[in-house]
DNA sequence: GTCTATACTTTGATAGAC
DNA sequence: GTCTATCAAAGTATAGAC
């Protein structure tokens, strides 16, 4: 039966063929991540991400219909990812724990999974300014929104009473993700395990980093 | 006498293109730093820092030789700049204070300079990668001996017992000036007070955001 | 799907008039 | 000191062969 064969061949080499695109285009998204969050929006090139993933220049718009959906891919990789591992991890935590246990939950689910991003998390942080001005409205949104979530967390520790008296929740929560965001600037992996990196953040972000003198 | 009348006014015209030709340089620099902060290296043309300096393109290069010259020097501002203040406001400190009182005034000074250098301290810290290398090496060294110059004072305060005991310096380092340097994401001058800011800073690092236990 | 070739645009930098 | 004019290099993106 030629024509059933003709089909399966044709239905093999689809489907071949799309492994095969959906292979390349994640092995592109993957470059331009680090290219992008190495070099800055502009200082990317087409030609250095298709170099850098085995491809030629022109080869990309067939993945990517521009350098900008290609940073919009990326930019929505970095937030939504961290955000959603985030907002996951916070559900999973039970209704009666406290508001440090919830906090703590959030602050190493945020750390983990900025380093599992990686790339991804370091170019929608630091490219947010330079890409075009609707992307960047866009991401700028996605940002604020993960913000809200944190500032909500910190109220609910507030109204427990167990955070500070009359501590701003505003600068709480800046100085908080900005003690996280800044691993992405030097962590590096092999050194201490990632899972007591996370906790003694925990601890320097909750308690501070001298000692406790009871007298007060 | 017109002989001396003539070198009057010679030297006065010298003198007059020196005042104009520093006043451009200094536009310039700030100008690019703006610039540069916002749209990164590469995002960075000599046309739109001229435009915005009030110059056509080609005039830059009487003040600048080439771009990799401009961003030298709004790099070196940035990270000198900061790094100064602090080690100064840091030498005045009486020899009889605590480490307590060393780290605070060092949280406090880099968080003003920080925020008084703006632009310059926000392009030395995200352009740092995207430079060629020859200037990346020479203000990675820069802000590295900055690095010391931190891990230093964090190991008197474990030296004198003030910090909690087995805490991880090089963490605390990081956690520290993470929460500062983000500062230059988030400030905007017209809220609170920067002296408010520093000093709730401080305690936030110090002693963490959470309540204090006495129990424990 | 990927390659080669190429059109079009922008950029850093220089030269010479004023 | 600043401007205008201009060049060579490098960039994004497209078209058509394979």
């Amino acid at each position: 039966m030629p024509t059933k064969s003709l089909l399966d061949r044709k239905a093999a080499g689809s489907t071949i063929k799309k492994m095969k695109a959906t292979l390349s285009r994640e092995r592109v998204l993957k470059t331009a991540a680090q290219v992008f969050a190495e070099k800055g929006y502009a200082g990317t090139t087409m030609r250095v991400v298709a170099e850098r993933a085995g491809l030629q220049a022109g080869s990309l718009y067939y993945h990517y219909r521009s350098k900008e959906e290609l940073i919009e891919a990326v930019l929505s990789m970095g937030l939504r990812g961290v955000a959603d591992s985030v907002r996951l991890a916070v559900a999973a935590v039970p209704e009666t724990a406290s508001a440090r246990e919830l906090i703590d939950t959030a602050i190493i689910a945020h750390l983990t999974s900025l380093l599992e991003y990686g790339d991804y998390a370091l170019a929608s942080r630091r490219l947010l300014g330079q890409v075009p001005p609707r992307i960047r409205r866009k991401h700028i949104d996605l940002r604020d929104e993960y913000g809200d979530f944190w500032l909500a967390l910190l109220e609910t520790a507030l109204g427990s009473g167990e955070l500070r008296p009359g501590v701003d929740l505003h600068l709480a929560r800046a100085f908080t993700l900005g003690a996280l965001n800044y691993a992405l600037e030097w962590y590096r992996p092999g050194g201490k395990p990632l899972e007591e990196i996370g906790s003694e953040f925990s601890l320097m972000i909750c308690d501070g980093i001298f000692s406790r003198r009871l007298s007060e």
